[in-house]
DNA sequence: CGAATTCTTGTCCAATTGGTCAAGAACATG
DNA sequence: CATGTTCTTGACCAATTGGACAAGAATTCG
């Protein structure tokens, strides 16, 4: 039945070659698809940027949608993970500075698995539908109670807590997806770690400020 | 030397159906060029929505590009106005609640416009780039500038001005750009007018508890 | 080594792309 | 209503698109 070929790895169930040439393909096409979208991304431009033919890339990924789907996914996980994380046992500054932090360096280390997810919104999610009216809505009202829990035990200022992480979201993933402008009007050539830092400052000033109880 | 129609009405400029023409196209490219980028938009698309040929749109754009450029063009300046307003002499809270309210309206009423800039900027922004690093920088510049003069004088928490600023345009942008997320996870199938003053609650509130001085 | 498998690519294809052009239809104004 | 202008479109074009295919090159492992 199942045709075990004599050169497969066991374990991954891939072969080397394999797994270096996916691994370069991912990573070019996350860099194309974060640049122009789905639609505006060409096999082309992203065979070109993993060294590769055409042809080849095909041989890999079945088809342009295949390939976008096999990025978005494994983008995924990375992104949620942080927030799943957040303990209502925990202090709330404390988890939710975590929190914030953990997703700027997200944006520091791999803004354009920040970039895909943002076009995927943009075009109205028809391939992450699902995801988001599913497993990510249940996370969110997970967290949500976890807020709700803080704020009932006068742990944090009784603000509208699905808008905090709205919040969280829309603040750290903007120096990835923005990046550009942040950039140009900050008037930095490139973000360098220090900056990432006066970023975590700042916003996690201001958020933490805006939901601990006063006089803490 | 200006061959001047007979047909044109002086003041703007315009025929009666170049006007209407022209609010149509302009009106259908937003929303593809909103959906799938400059890239992934194509000219049949527009003309579809538009509601007329191709070759009649290309009659009144001369070209995608130069079409793209209008959309953008006409969305900068709705996009900055409130900015502008922000004035040093007034109350830094009703200031910035203003400020903050104007951008939400913004995100509820043209939801389109401000997903084609955030796809312009996925894209690295090459044809807003003057723009951001001249305009839009020496404006922010400006602002930035007035509320350090509310810190001066004690009236604000001593926030970086310039990632004030950008946490308000992440947070008010997010809800236009991210719409289909935020419906999906917060579970309503549109946005409605209450909606949004729930999501000018939360953030103005998160935001003007996080800059005001204490014990105001 | 040698054979099965995996990898790689040149070539090709139908469909779609942005854009042109010529020719006719609708229009405004004297 | 006559005439110059504006508006509209069908037909067309070269370039690019995602993808198929077959045939050869490398690799693996007994």
């Amino acid at each position: 039945m199942a045709p075990v070929g004599r050169q497969r790895k066991a374990a991954s169930g891939k072969t080397r070659i394999q797994t270096i040439n996916e691994a370069r393909i991912l990573d070019a096409a996350k860099r194309v698809f974060a640049e122009h979208g789905f639609r505006g991304a060409t096999v082309d431009e992203i065979a070109q940027r993993a060294e590769m033919s055409k042809p080849n890339l095909l041989y890999y990924f079945k088809s342009k949608k295949a390939l976008y789907r096999a990025v978005l996914e494994r983008t995924l996980d990375v992104w949620l993970e942080p927030l799943r994380a957040l303990d209502a046992a925990g202090d709330p500054e404390t988890e939710l500075r975590r929190y914030i932090a953990s997703k700027i360096e997200a944006s520091r280390q791999d803004p354009e698995a920040s970039r895909v997810f943002a076009s995927e919104m943009l075009r109205g999610a028809p391939l992450l539908m699902d995801h988001l009216r599913g497993d990510l809505r249940h996370l969110v009202e997970r967290k949500v109670a976890v807020i709700e829990q803080w704020i009932e035990e006068g742990r944090l200022a009784p603000v509208d807590p699905i808008h905090l992480i709205f919040m969280i979201w829309a603040t750290t993933q903007h120096y990835a997806d923005f990046a550009v402008q942040v950039r140009a009007v900050w008037g930095r050539k490139t973000l360098h770690k220090k900056d990432f830092e006066r970023i975590d400052d700042a916003v996690s000033g201001v958020i933490l400020r805006g939901v601990l109880p006063r006089g803490g």
